[in-house]
DNA sequence: CTGAAAGCGCTTACAG
DNA sequence: CTGAAAGCGCTTACAG
């Protein structure tokens, strides 16, 4: 076994000073070329590398970005992890990811752990139950101790900080106005609890689309989902009570649950009931039938979001307090759930 | 805007030393009842927490733990993540995540980079190029340098370390015997090319159970696959060209495009044909047909990876020498794809 | 051209 | 009981 050798090390064996050997190593102008390259040599042969953690506390700067994200197994956060990921690489940043697991005091641990010292600056998106709670000083302190944050796609308004979203109402709005536009009248609303921002976003676009349409809103269409694991009964009472066309259900997994219960129930999709979904995962692309959705680009976002840190964390000024909400663009994605919608 | 606070400011403050501060913090009984309490109250109010890198320089020792796999837009890796995330942070570790992408630099890179001093130890599993080059000397060199490794799932027997895998010979073997059981004789296989550890060993384990059942293989059945994307073309013809009662797939991605193509060919699975798969993602679950598939635990295999880790990680005896492989569990899970296998 | 010193933020053996 | 010193591995302004 052999350690990994130091400037120390380096310094003794070749019998100058440890500067020397540091100078040297950054092509410092200042030394001899003899010396420099005898050192440069020696560093090589010893296959030296600098030990980043001592840099970073000489520098003040990780070059590490912290992730906190409620959940990883989730094919949207992955896609964004995988954006970040990216573009931090190119740029010479590591990422650390914690998880929140949708609690809120894991969230504040994280945060707070990483916040001391370890990384440079945040990307994140809030767990479910610190958006109940609307507490954000975590959030609050981190930023204020200078520490950047960028907030995707589960975000809030009482914190200022970079963020990137999609615009969800929007997106929602003309999901449910190209049902509308292609005869549906009955339209069921598959969505979370109010308090995830995303979920109320997308009820909020549903009722708009409705209302400027002259629809009635009918809140027996309308079911909201705290327990994923557990919607299938309700859903199932959903299709059963009411005449439904389509329904508009707020992410793949309430989509393909829709899709599997309108079947068992014989019904068929697309004929009898019409579906769309939110969110373009796996899921979506391998159901049968194949999901027509909205496409939330996962990795457009987390490169967004990464390039917006990593401009910050470098930019000269440091106190710019001109905080950017970029708004990724959506699409439909026409799937067999749906006729073709004109 | 207040930045983090210092052993150094509030030395200052106190008008006493830094160790003083330092040892009052760490509860030392060095120090009168009085200062103690005085410097931890003011400590309190300032919410002083130590910096953790200054802390990892002092102690060569970061507590976080570095993964690097080939992907994490993949529901086993993400899952494995997770599993390691869970038992990591129970014990007080962070997770440094790294993607290869599949490729050999990429993995050599990051490798290099974490193993500067930002991390304890790497929990990983190759990329497909390196299984290909058959080159280790990156890990080899991580080891030596005495950080230790753990490997999961896409493993190398050129390395010594401790591994956590499936016995993915076995398991494939008893997915298709029990495909034979219950009457079937051509069974197709679709695997990836060789080179890929896991690939190689369930294309193995098929080999066997035909084998062992008076089977003669058929290369005509076995089609091996290097490009995920462009793989219907040859599942196609393998489905069109052959009489097959059956296929097993190495995994869900192949499983769920040859029942989308046998669909598309109008046969009917699992009436005509019976498809069997590998690891039980998403996929398996919300394909329709669902897939019948050999379940592999990337919650159990992440926890149990960080666990051996660790627990080398914070041994007395640094040189244990003695490296431990793991076999994580696996079993068939019953759904649609096929029928009811006895 | 080279090296000693100070410093990043901490801990701890040692002196007083 | 308190503090100065050394050290983790590095960089850099300064002295010689």
């Amino acid at each position: 076994m052999k350690r990994k050798v130091t400037l120390k090390q380096i310094a003794k064996e070749l019998d100058v000073s440890i500067s020397t050997v540091s100078k040297s190593l950054r092509d410092s102008s200042e030394i001899s070329e003899d010396t420099r390259l005898k050192v440069q040599a020696f560093a090589k042969l010893y296959n030296y590398k600098p030990n980043l953690i001592a840099l970073s506390l000489k520098n003040k700067k990780t070059k590490t970005i912290g992730i906190i994200i409620p959940e990883i197994v989730h094919h949207f956060f992955a896609t964004v992890i995988s954006g970040i990921e990216h573009v931090a690489n190119e740029k010479g940043y590591n990422v650390i990811v914690c998880l929140s697991d949708e609690s809120f005091d894991k969230e504040v641990i994280n945060m707070e752990m990483l916040a001391n010292g370890s990384i440079d600056g945040f990307i994140m998106s809030l767990s479910k139950e610190t958006q109940q709670r609307k507490d954000f000083h975590h959030i609050s302190e981190v930023i204020n101790q200078g520490m950047p944050v960028v907030m995707f796609d589960r975000v809030t308004n009482d914190v200022l900080c970079d963020k990137v979203i999609i615009d969800d109402n929007l997106a929602a709005y003309q999901a449910v106005e190209s049902l509308i536009n292609n005869g549906m009248k009955k339209i069921g609303l598959i969505t979370t609890v109010d308090y995830v921002s995303v979920g109320k976003l997308r009820t909020e676009g549903y009722v708009k689309a409705l209302l400027s349409n002259g629809i009635p809103i009918n809140n027996n269409l309308i079911i909201k989902i705290e327990d994923i694991d557990n919607c299938s009964s309700q859903i199932e009472e959903l299709i059963t009570n009411n005449d439904l066309d389509s329904i508009f259900a707020v992410n793949e997994l309430f989509a393909v649950t829709a899709i599997k219960t309108a079947k068992r129930l014989k019904f068929n999709v697309p004929e009898d009931i019409a579906i769309i979904g939110f969110t373009d995962g796996i899921i979506s692309n391998y159901s049968s039938p194949s999901i027509t959705t909205i496409s939330q680009n996962g990795i457009k976002m987390g490169n967004k979001a990464a390039q917006m840190l990593i401009e910050r964390l470098e930019s000269e000024d440091e106190e710019n307090e001109q905080y950017i909400t970029e708004v990724i663009e959506t699409h439909l994605v026409q799937r067999e759930s749906t006729p073709i919608l004109k």
